[in-house]
DNA sequence: TTGTATGCGTTATCAT
DNA sequence: ATGATAACGCATACAA
């Protein structure tokens, strides 16, 4: 590979001429200019973007840390940082914890990873990125970023709880109101509520949307109507059957999974999904797409939480964040998505 | 952050020694030795990778472009590569194509956006990654690596048809052979098949193996048993009744999203899938397991391309590769995944 | 308009 | 056992 030496060499130009005109800084008569750009292409020049990184003491990358690659959550997450990093011409260096791999669902309430964490943010640093994302699979407060660290980080699906760390989170208050408010106003007024673990952020944001457009629309909130869940479908069918004898017309579930639980005890019992009973969802998982009646569900803006971190992370590395919010954490809004599960019954 | 100069200073020793200790190079007394490694720790001493890759002239990093990370197939593939460097010591630069965004499902037969893979492959180079692993969405025959790099590339889920870069595909014959094998040995002897789009390889070789398990078991091949489908539910749903008028006892899909369309329809006939029909699936993606009954399948070894792709790129790299494969094609197995949709009519 | 020289942080060679 | 120094490829201040 031809180094900007040969190239001034061939070009029988010095290499700060070369470098000039390669960086398109001016001072260059256009016949060099010409005839350096056009040896760059013969040689097939490539530059060196390594020791231009040591020159300039910047390296337009990033290290982002994902808790579990294979966890449904991660990936449109990264895609979105991946969107607008490549816009804005950041590498991303990834580190995949493996969180769910090694752990199998108990890491989420343990700290002994915490020190993994410090490892691989360690090892980022000395490849020099200039700022660190930390991904988790779902919301929680996680205190795994040091806020000391040197370099901007943000916490994204998380709470860092910390005032170092902007934290980017779902609106889950909203968008279960969302999805509520369509609810009353397709006329129903008993609606059961399945739960997700009661230690859950989601699951308590959830829940106090729920609670808001009850009360919005002049429905007492009956405690009785709200069962716990544990996210999984087996929970959402347990707790389906005891709803239905409270005469409730529509169930909302905290996620998809158990809506498909739902679904399963209503056809048991002989009744139609979206027809004798309606039933949402949350998450807007593909999979939700394929129930029958497809699943009235409101998406989490995973795209948008990532892209959101890395337009931040990028404000903060250029020192033109404008605001991070109030507390530190910004929250991105859900959407809706309409499908057959939900009947009008005004 | 400081540099090894300072450290040195503050130990009073040259940077020499101070390098030589801290790369557990012999020849440092045991003294000096102590006291570099106290300061290091104490000054927070963070090496620098830029200037250390730099001066070695290699990075320990490899290039992964992925087509569209929010793909199903993409993830699990990722998290196979990351596994494998991470134990080696390899940085993974992602770059994400974001293909199905972009053009939306008809980039797999155009060629129009290899200029954009060149682009991403030149901006690799230049970072001065060891190697480059191309991650397809699906697998086809991809041309979009020029067999001119200089340094190792690799397809992952996809045929580069040639002969300086090995692919790593899925065995699909085999794992179609598995399934089949399975439902014979179950009692099944008239067994309908739904096919993928007939220009998909994966469909042509899946196939291949449904005939070989009726070849080996004596079962005439009656190609009026196999229709076309196109991936979707919908075309299994209608598949499905055709099917099923002639009288067969099971029908293999050769997708998971294509089983719950026959699903839809063996519902909608007042049938029992499981029991009335047995049904098999293709994939192993996580939907089917919430099928009802759980469906039958054979998931795809995702995981296991990744980690064979970056086993044989830095084998590749450090030049110790062994063979790979005849046609410098990699099959790597299926795994059957049994679950309720496949009845014993022995 | 172009060239010379320096240094970014590190490793490695060769003295001492 | 330790140190002085060159070199990796590049950008830039400054000289010409």
């Amino acid at each position: 590979m031809a180094t900007i030496k040969e190239l001034a060499k061939s070009c029988g130009v010095s290499v700060a001429t070369v470098s000039n005109i390669l960086n398109n800084k001016p001072g260059a008569s256009e016949t060099t200019r010409k005839l350096v750009l056009e040896m760059a292409e013969k040689l097939n020049y490539t530059p060196n973007i390594v020791a231009k990184n040591l020159k300039m003491q910047k390296t337009r990358s990033i290290g982002v840390i994902a808790e579990d690659m294979t966890i449904f959550s991660i990936p449109d997450i990264i895609d979105g940082i991946t969107d607008y990093c490549q816009e804005q011409d950041y590498q991303i260096l990834l580190t995949n914890l493996r969180l769910f791999k090694k752990y199998n669902d108990t890491y989420y309430n343990r700290e002994d990873y915490f020190d993994l964490v410090r490892l691989e943010i360690k090892k980022l640093m000395e490849k020099q990125v200039e700022g660190i994302i930390y991904v988790a699979a779902h919301e929680r407060i996680i205190r795994c970023i040091p806020d000391t660290l040197p370099i901007p980080a943000i916490m994204a699906y998380g709470y860092s709880k910390s005032d170092k760390i902007p934290s980017i989170v779902v609106d889950d208050v909203h968008g279960a109101a969302k999805i509520l408010e369509y609810m009353v106003s397709n006329g129903h007024k008993r609606i059961g509520v399945i739960t997700g673990k009661p230690d859950s952020l989601h699951a308590q944001a959830r829940l106090v949307g729920y609670q808001k457009i009850l009360f919005e629309n002049g429905i007492l909130y009956d405690p009785s109507l709200v069962m716990e869940g544990d996210w999984t479908r087996i929970s959402g069918y347990r707790c389906a059957s005891q709803l239905l004898d409270k005469g409730v017309s529509a169930i909302f579930c905290m996620n998809d999974l158990m809506a498909g639980g739902v679904y399963d005890r209503v056809d048991e019992m002989g009744l139609k999904a979206g027809i004798d009973v309606s039933i949402a969802g949350y998450d807007g998982r593909e999979l939700s797409g394929y129930y029958r009646p497809p699943l009235t569900t409101v998406s989490l803006p995973l795209h948008d939480i990532g892209h959101k971190a890395s337009e931040l992370m990028i404000d903060l590395i250029n020192g033109t964040v404008i605001d991070a919010g109030p507390e530190n954490v910004c929250y991105v809004g859900c959407e809706l998505q309409v499908r057959k599960s939900v009947k009008d019954i005004t």
